[in-house]
RNA sequence: UGGGGCGUAGCCAAGUGGUUAAGGCACCGGUUUUUGGUACCGGCAUUCGGAGGUUCGAGUCCUCCCGCCCCAGCCA
């Protein structure tokens, strides 16, 4: 056993990885091959990640290999678009595909010549049923279906027929060709499943060269065949298709003999991961389009912030199992946090400023002062941050009448300024309506840095921004895109849309190095959140997106004082 | 009431008949702290959907029952 298939401490296990691992133990297989397989009609989303993880992960544990490969046999429904943002989104997610790059579509010729095979040994025929027809014909959950009329046709007249499917002698839909397997059978995908169908749409790789494609059942198991797929893994809605991709592997003349395993799709609580759902957010206008930082697709995850390394984690945190299972987002977030607090550099930033004149401070003057980058991260070095009279600060670091829990600033209260100085509240200014406009205090020159000489302590420290040096941005708020954890559990899923998923803040104050941080750059704001840099920055304006708050046990005293 | 699956804590999830039912998230305490962050320590299932049975011994085996999910596209 070489060490790639010897199983260690940290090394995920599960169902998968067993059954992968007896095979090659019991020597049915010499090596593992496994293949993600999209159909580009969509963009990839967080649950494709688990599943990418999963097909990559494998073939990386055991040594093998992972193929991508596209499944377009829907012409009506594929596009180029999605071919390309599938590509991008995989690589991202950090999985390299190598030489083996492939499209069902590869294989039409090999597929249609196994149609034939089929054919000639009387297990296919062409039907002329309609689609009404076949389905009134299929029966029912409890009762057996009926043979077609044409279910009987001899193999040569099936041979013809089907020649001429393909040069296009019959209109869509016009006939299908059929699996003869068994109509009586309680699986309804065994009453002789509909195999290839007459389509004439556009094909974004073939072109108009076919006018008859494969369906799924018949054209997945095939392609794993021909691929040398040991290891075929789906979700668990194909279990009842697996009697079929195994009649299939059995009854046609194919390479190689691949297996296939289900496992439980991913479900996210705050969100939807049904393609039908996601596009209809999309093309309703619900969302700003596929990259959305609220949606849950991989592109929308990376405008976020959201790095590829924290969706990796948290695919294998989930682990793989058969049951249905709706995993809290908080775990995502929890694996994002961890993430971004290792590698994330720190900078202040004031999101909701209130004007600090400090009385005592020189008229004037600019202090440069150094700030760490990350604590948890000494190669991350250190900064210069300016400091002078006049500094912004958050509103909410403020109260005129704080209760004794409360550590920040109130009249005559002392506080630290992150990396500068002692101040100490020394007035309040309003303006006639009664709003406080501006706060006036004192610094003590001996705590530059942050620390008193005289052992003094202080409760809370706050973040700040030097007034005259601050950058204007616009900060952008994320928050679940839906209110309830089980969007549409009791109406109307569009009903549970969050109102507020995203806040969006002008001339927020930001330390100055901040305006040239290239997109895609995370950040944590201190003691707010992590925040990356928008594509939607200019010169003028940078546009930071909050990938997730600190975790704030603030808030969680404040509600439960609240809530008695 | 056809066929196929699944039921272990608030959410996931190990467990493959033999000491006190892993681990993570969440939650609750506490320590540390120039982020009310992080880190660290502690707490959190006398019981595995239910009832019987087999066994010296059952979450694991058997029987029955209950609940949930998937399948009646010429979608994947």
């Amino acid at each position: 056993m070489s060490d790639a298939e010897t199983p260690t401490d940290d090394a995920p296990r599960d169902f998968i990885r067993d059954i992968v691992h007896a095979d090659l133990e019991a020597g049915s297989v010499s090596g593992i091959v496994t293949r993600f397989p999209p159909e580009p009609n969509g963009y990839l989303h967080i649950g494709h990640a688990k599943s990418i993880c999963l097909n990559f992960g494998l073939a990386h544990d055991f040594g093998g290999r992972c193929h991508l490969r596209f499944d377009d046999t829907n012409p009506l429904k594929e596009e180029m678009e999605y071919i390309d943002s599938i590509q991008e989104d995989v690589r991202w997610l950090g999985f390299d595909w190598g030489e083996h790059l492939f499209h069902t579509s590869d294989y039409f010729e090999q597929l249609y010549q196994w149609a034939e095979v089929l054919i000639s040994d009387g297990k296919a025929y062409v039907d002329d049923l309609s689609a009404d027809e076949i389905r009134e014909y299929r029966g029912t959950l409890k009762e057996p279906g009926r043979s077609s009329p044409f279910r009987d046709r001899p193999a040569e007249e099936n041979l013809d027929l089907f020649r001429k499917m393909r040069t296009g002698e019959f209109a869509d839909g016009e006939k299908v060709l059929r699996a003869r397997i068994d109509m009586a059978s309680g699986n309804i995908n065994m009453r002789d499943p509909v195999l290839y169908r007459i389509l004439r749409g556009h094909h974004p790789r073939t072109g108009d060269q076919w006018c008859v494609y494969p369906t799924y059942d018949f054209a997945h198991g095939q392609s794993d065949a021909i691929e040398s797929i040991t290891h075929s893994v789906c979700t668990l809605e194909f279990e009842g298709h697996r009697p079929l991709y195994d009649w299939l592997i059995e009854n046609l003349p194919v390479p190689t003999q691949p297996h296939q395993y289900e496992f439980a799709r991913l479900e996210l609580t705050h969100t939807v991961l049904s393609k039908r759902k996601l596009i209809h957010l999309v093309r309703d206008g619900h969302v700003a389009g596929w990259d959305d930082p609220r949606l849950p697709t991989l592109s929308g995850l990376r405008r976020r912030g959201v790095p590829a390394a924290a969706i990796r984690d948290f695919a294998a945190r989930i682990g793989v199992s058969k049951s249905n299972s709706v995993h809290e987002i908080a775990l995502l977030e929890h694996c994002v946090r961890e993430n971004l607090n290792k590698a994330a550099e720190r900078r202040m930033a004031v999101l909701d400023p209130l004007k600090v004149v400090i009385e005592n401070y020189p008229d004037c003057e600019t202090e440069i002062l150094e700030a760490v980058n990350n604590p948890e991260d000494e190669s991350a070095g250190t900064r210069n941050v300016p400091f002078s009279r006049e500094i912004w600060i958050e509103r909410s670091d403020f109260m005129e009448d704080p209760p004794k829990k409360f550590f920040r600033l109130g009249p005559g209260r002392e506080v630290r300024l992150r990396w500068a100085y002692f101040i100490t509240c020394t007035d309040v200014i309003k303006d006639p309506s009664g709003e406080i406009v501006e706060l006036r205090c004192t610094y003590d020159p001996a705590t530059k840095g942050g620390q008193a000489p005289d052992g003094r302590k202080v409760k809370g420290t706050i973040h700040w921004v030097s007034a005259p040096h601050a950058l204007d941005a616009e900060v952008r708020l994320y928050d679940h895109l839906f209110a309830r954890p089980d969007p549409g559990a009791e109406g109307d899923w569009l009903d549970d849309l969050a109102p507020h998923s995203l806040e969006i803040r002008h001339g927020c104050k930001l330390e100055p190095d901040l305006a040239t941080f290239e997109p895609g750059r995370t950040l944590q704001f201190e003691r707010q959140g992590y925040f990356v840099a928008d594509p939607d920055s200019t010169v003028d304006t940078p546009v930071f997106n909050r990938t997730i708050g600190l975790r704030d046990s603030w808030a969680k005293i404040q509600k439960k004082a609240g809530g008695k």
